[in-house]
DNA sequence: GGCGACATGAAAGCTTCATGACATTTTGTA
DNA sequence: TACAAAATGTCATGAAGCTTTCATGTCGCC
């Protein structure tokens, strides 16, 4: 999946390349309309994400002209909060939703799944591991088919564990992914989502659902059920 | 599928076609209500998109004149922003639903592929939960087959939860849909509305209609009355 | 054994949500 | 237009739920 993002303002291009980064999307940066629309036109992107109040060349400009090149990937528009005027005029230039900034990083993730999955057509995006299901359009999980409550932050990490099932995830990755910016760090927050995803994912610990990983963070363990078997169960 | 769009404005007549295009659909157009009229005693269209504001001859008169000519496919009418007194001559004119400018494609795509359906006959404009039934065409609900009375605003938010059934929904975006333009976002009426259907839908609250999640939003939920019955009732 | 990293229960503090009451706006009717 | 009724919005308050911290315990590894 590749996305394309328009934005001047530093600290929110930043904030949507890496956050877009760490969703697992490979991000191509403008910082102005003249260098976005080179992109725009050139590739084929799953979907862009511009600012409208660009340098150079605005982004109705830019949305007017891409499209006008035949380019048919969904658009996001990002306007400051209370300049309605931009978003109707994006909406007409052929921009599918738009954001205003400020915003979450939740918010900006429901949208650009809501995007991408839509234009693709299909429906809707789980994550199966055996008896755990991960509904992301819902934010539900269930085990053995039955709905296990969660909060959103321990829905976010359990999220972010399973997208990048296998890999060792560290805390301070999954701090900055819950949080926005830097947030205290001798905090023990992430060791007790963890203890409370286990305990209510698997209170008896048969699973072995997120492994510890001794100073290098934790591992959703993409194989858990195999396991779960091997030992008996 | 043969859709006629008729409207002035340039930018907004792009947008439908282009879309709409894209949707699959064969699109004529008009820039003003003579040629519209001309298009629409011409042929028989599955679905025609009409501006109330047109030049030479406007909507209203289109569509009665069309009508009296025995046309009798399904008409979307536009109107600006807080013209409600619009919609209404429109609907009594004929007209089958109505779309408040600027628009969402998405929103527009889910309203033509509605009165298209609705039209063709098959398919039922009609969402069913259980003892919950929602007429979307009627725009009526009724629990254990008894109408139950909500107003316009309370039944748009009912609908678009159900319509996303099983979806969490956050505060925003439905804000975003039931008011066009921009809102104040401190404000707590979704919050108000949702404890009126509550009230209204589920009185005693055994049928956990709409689920609250914390920190993102209201879910419909879609399994609600196999709940019910797993708790007795 | 000792150190550091992780786990966990309990509780304070904070945020979000629910709700009744009221103010305001819209709508219907004379 | 004026008035009444209905619908929508606002506000204040209390409750509920969530997050974070803290204290303390456990575990792995040198």
């Amino acid at each position: 999946m590749r996305l394309l993002v328009v934005e001047d303002e530093e600290a929110i291009r930043r904030q949507l390349v890496e956050f877009l980064g760490q969703q697992g999307f490979a991000v191509d940066q403008a910082a102005d309309g003249r260098e976005g629309l080179y992109f725009a036109q050139e590739y084929d992107y799953d979907l862009a994400i511009v600012d409208i109040g660009l340098p150079i060349l605005n982004g109705i400009e830019l949305i007017k002209k891409a499209r006008a090149a035949g380019k048919q990937y969904p658009v996001l528009i990002l306007t400051a909060r209370g300049n309605w005027q931009d978003k109707v005029e994006g909406l007409e230039a052929g921009a599918d939703d738009y954001l205003v900034k400020p915003f979450h990083n939740e918010e900006l993730r429901a949208r650009v799944n809501a995007l991408i999955r839509r234009a693709s057509g299909h429906a809707s995006p789980r994550l199966e591991f055996g008896p755990i299901v991960i509904d992301t359009a819902a934010k539900t999980v269930s085990r053995n088919s039955e709905l296990v409550e969660l909060t959103s932050y321990e829905y976010n990490t359990l999220e972010y564990l399973a997208v990048h099932a296998g890999e060792a995830i560290s805390k301070t990755v999954l701090t900055e992914h819950l949080y926005q910016q830097d947030f205290e760090r001798d905090s023990n927050v992430i060791e007790v989502f963890i203890g409370r995803l286990r305990k209510k994912l698997d209170p008896d610990g048969s699973l072995q659902l997120i492994t510890t990983m001794r100073g290098r963070g934790y591992r959703f363990n993409p194989d858990f059920q195999a396991m779960a078997k091997a030992q008996g169960n």
